[in-house]
DNA sequence: ACCTGAACACCGTTCAAGT
DNA sequence: ACCTGAACACCGTTCAAGT
């Protein structure tokens, strides 16, 4: 995983081993200890190539936006707006399947990421073409939330373990939604990004969404 | 704030405390020492009440749920399933507003709060009653995602700066932001959650996917 | 039953010093 | 220019000891 022991330290080495690391371990493995001792350096070395451990969050978050990025480009445009928005929304989700502890990550600190901004620009360009004005399309981007990036924000916690397995006592005050749970099953466990954000959900909440920002252009 | 020293420690003080410093100083001052300094304590004394600092951070969150239930009890039902919704989303809004701290918190943990889910519960039955199914309800929750709780979650970092204040070697790379936000103003800053996410917006998204998801119902 | 002092393992970070 | 050892202030947490 890590390159040789001899390799200087970099910014890129530091910020690339982080992200090899969340992957791994979580993002709460990321230590600048921890990370240190993956780069064969001690902590202190760090601080000659990052200012401090916000800026390596940062950096993490800039990987992974240029990573959504070059994937997007490699996309061909679809037949209309929300075509090739679906498309490219979908392929950043691909991302994050990979890169599971980003969705947290992004949701604190996007705003620094000019990788993020470059993918919000050309989301903007995308719909400002298809015929929205800013004003829509700034409404737009809050309706869609953490959806245009590819992610739904978890409200439900994957380790509090599967919803059928709730304790009887609690059952019984929680009628309605033990009712739900019971008929409901999800489709694809390996598309999961968290308890209950898999890609059938994503693609209904999203298609609502898309849909009715589809019918106020046409107005 | 904190009642007379002599008054014991309870689990109930400790999370009380928690609240009233989180609001005060932000989450990142709840420390177990500074929790205890604000009780007349020793940070060791806590540990005799809550089990660890995990604890404390769902317990607060279900103080929080708990405010959100009491506000959402006292509301007179609206004509249909819709305004009813609409009615309790925004009023538990007005409490995370007085919690600021508080919508990230959710955002990792309110899976373990039973009064996160009475609310869900509460929820999952008045749609039931206004003619989903069950499975509709589900994906409807997913298609809310934070939004059934009264907030949606920040994309842009409410520190980073204001929106016109982009240096102009960035705005040359991002051209289609630049002329989004030269043309939008924000209406309300008093109502702001985070950077961007205003009652305006917020009801904008929240209108938007309610009305889509009606339209489902009637199929 | 309730609270605490001392101690441990772990953080991020600074700074003077090494090569 | 790049890396490091020693040290600091701060965490959460344990545990034996106090009342």
């Amino acid at each position: 995983m890590t390159t040789d022991a001899r390799t200087p330290l970099s910014r890129e080495r530091v910020l690339h081993a982080a992200v090899a690391l969340a992957d791994e371990h979580g993002l709460r493995a990321v230590t600048m200890r921890r990370l240190a001792e993956e780069l064969d350096a001690e902590a202190m070395s760090l601080y000659y190539h990052v200012a401090k451990k916000e800026d390596v969050l940062d950096g993490i978050v800039e990987v992974v936006a240029q990573e959504i990025n070059e994937t997007v480009a490699r996309l061909e445009k679809g037949p209309d707006w929300r075509q090739t928005a679906r498309r490219r929304i979908l392929a950043a989700r691909q991302v994050f399947l990979r890169h599971r502890w980003a969705p947290a990550l992004f949701e604190t600190r996007s705003s620094t990421s000019l990788g993020v901004l470059k993918y919000y620009d050309s989301l903007v360009g995308l719909m400002h073409e298809g015929g929205f004005s800013h004003n829509r399309i700034h409404h737009a981007l809050h309706a869609l939330g953490s959806r245009a990036l590819g992610f739904s924000q978890e409200l439900f916690d994957p380790s509090a373990g599967a919803s059928a397995e709730v304790p009887p006592e609690l059952a019984a005050q929680l009628p309605n939604l033990v009712g739900m749970l019971s008929e409901i099953t999800h489709d694809d466990p390996d598309s999961t990004l968290g308890w209950c954000d898999d890609q059938a959900e994503f693609e209904f909440g999203l298609d609502l969404i898309l849909a009715g920002l589809d019918l106020l252009r046409e107005r």
